[in-house]
DNA sequence: TCCATCAAATTGTCCAAGACATTCCGGTTG
DNA sequence: CAACCGGAATGTCTTGGACAATTTGATGGA
């Protein structure tokens, strides 16, 4: 594997890979004919591995001589350390059927689960909690990619259709929904678009990925009232800071702006004028608060 | 704006943008405090439009002198070069709501199309069209990022909701269906998705950016009969071939391959067994001779 | 007229080692 | 226990050269 393929299979620049070559002795790719760096299989496996322990705290300088077994260790370690909830049936259940890609009866089985507690509670007690199984997985190596996406492709075909179903009454406030670049995760966006339309709120969701400048214009050509963020864990604390300050700049400071997910970024202090959702169930108080502060 | 910045923005790598530095003399970025390269709005502004430009065949060298005016004329003279089709009234009517942001007014007249006409007619005749025009914007830098992002969600809602109503009949074949890495247009993926389901063919989508070997794992796990590929007209034609390849390579014969988007990948001679699908009408031809095929 | 072949030009990616701004950690002080 | 500070750790940026891969354009032949 050339070292572009490793920059776009780990996340980590070209840069980086040298950098880390030079100073930690790892990773130690071979060379083909042309002196070009040739990294075998199962280094960039480690290099995966080291990549998630990094998203979760960890610095390289400290793991980069660890081996695959301590990595491992590592990450169960970390699991432990978390809060080790008992799974309830339910979940355990569900994540059986990921692993056994068990698509249509995981589709099903949500859509019940809807249907049965209602689309609040089937956020906030179900998926909120899968997504954290499934990121602790995806943390061990324990989870293919395609699992993962099988997961995600079902989790958004159960919420859409749920968000869609609500019934619809187009009151205040406006919200838009979007993440910055590099913030490709959209679960959480579509969370939190369900618990909003659930306070009745009126949500217009651009998508994962929008520029600084274009969620401004889209703001405002909107009339939103709300601009809402959606991070993930793994996203770069300074980059999140960095692009919440800007996009506090450019907006008008009618619009309020909100920043939910990964708990990060919150731990971090948010600039002025922009409000930490900590948690999907602080969105209801959100919009109450908000109500009553446009009460006039 | 920093190197890394423009490289984002652009999709432009750092190399790349050094190496025209020297090469063209463009980009010209001055210089920070720290000897660092600084990127003026308009230059990063005409670096987009000339990535458009190369994403529709020209080379750089060519164009990297001519000035902001010169370039937008080249944009427009590949439009008029186009199949210069008058726009229908629908289309026009559409295409209007984008670029006046009713996304509402949007999402309710796609929806009353899709009822009106037929899910297949509607990704035909409306879909298809509407997807060239928004490109044509786009290509002309007509289109803000944020109003492409409000097109592509509105559509994703419409197609989502209409194929879900499909009334499912789970028969042969299976189809898996997804993108290959660094192609995160998943539009043409839900337009493919409705045809097929409307043949009654069973499907299960992976989402964008699946890598070829979670293919070859879901697509076994999956006991798919198809594998369908969606390729934008930006994708690298040199990365589809060679992902084709290994795809064909990992997965049993008995699995097919079909290949459909952009006609750019279609032009090239694609692999042996794989299975160009030319226009989303050819996916009825298509899923009709295999159901003869496997007819015992 | 059309197609194949081949050299030349074009173009993106990779390499090396060094520099430095920024972030993080650990210890000390108030 | 909080705040501060020095040093280590770390990612990104720098320069200029090299070269494989692709495209172009011209030539020759069917």
């Amino acid at each position: 594997m050339g070292i572009g393929a490793v920059e776009r299979d780990t996340g980590l620049s070209k840069d980086t890979l040298r950098v880390w070559e030079r100073r930690y002795g790892f990773p130690n790719p071979g060379r083909d004919a042309f002196g070009e760096r040739v990294y075998p299989r199962e280094q960039v496996e480690k290099l995966r591995t080291i990549k998630r322990l990094m998203d979760h705290g960890h610095r390289p300088g400290k793991i980069m001589q660890l081996s695959i077994d301590e990595l491992k260790a590592l990450s169960q370690e970390g699991e432990n350390a978390g809060s080790r909830v008992e799974l309830s049936d339910d979940l355990a259940r569900y994540l059986h059927m990921v692993r056994a890609h068990q698509v249509e009866e995981l589709r099903r089985a949500l859509g019940q689960e809807v249907v049965r507690n209602g689309l609040g509670r089937f956020v906030t007690d179900i998926v909120a909690p899968l997504n954290v199984a499934i990121g602790e997985l995806w943390l061990q190596g324990a989870l293919e990619v395609f699992e993962e996406h099988l997961y995600t492709e079902s989790l958004q075909v159960v919420l859409r259709s749920a968000i869609a179903n609500v019934p619809q009454s187009p009151s205040a406030p406006r919200v838009l929904l979007t993440t910055f670049p590099n913030e490709q995760h959209g679960l959480g966006l579509l969370m939190a678009e369900a618990m909003l339309v659930l306070e009745g709120a009126h949500c217009v969701s651009l998508g994962i990925e929008t520029p600084v400048w274009d969620i401004v214009l889209g703001a405002t050509s909107q009339s939103a009232d709300i601009v809402a963020l959606s991070f993930s864990l793994a996203y770069p604390a300074a980059q999140a800071v960095d692009g919440l300050s800007e996009l506090r700049r450019s907006l008008p400071p009618r619009i309020e702006i909100w920043a939910g997910g990964g708990t990060e970024v919150l731990g971090r202090r948010l600039p002025d004028g922009v409000r930490a959702m900590n948690s999907l169930s602080a969105i209801h108080e959100g919009i109450k608060s908000w109500r009553v502060r446009h009460a006039s």
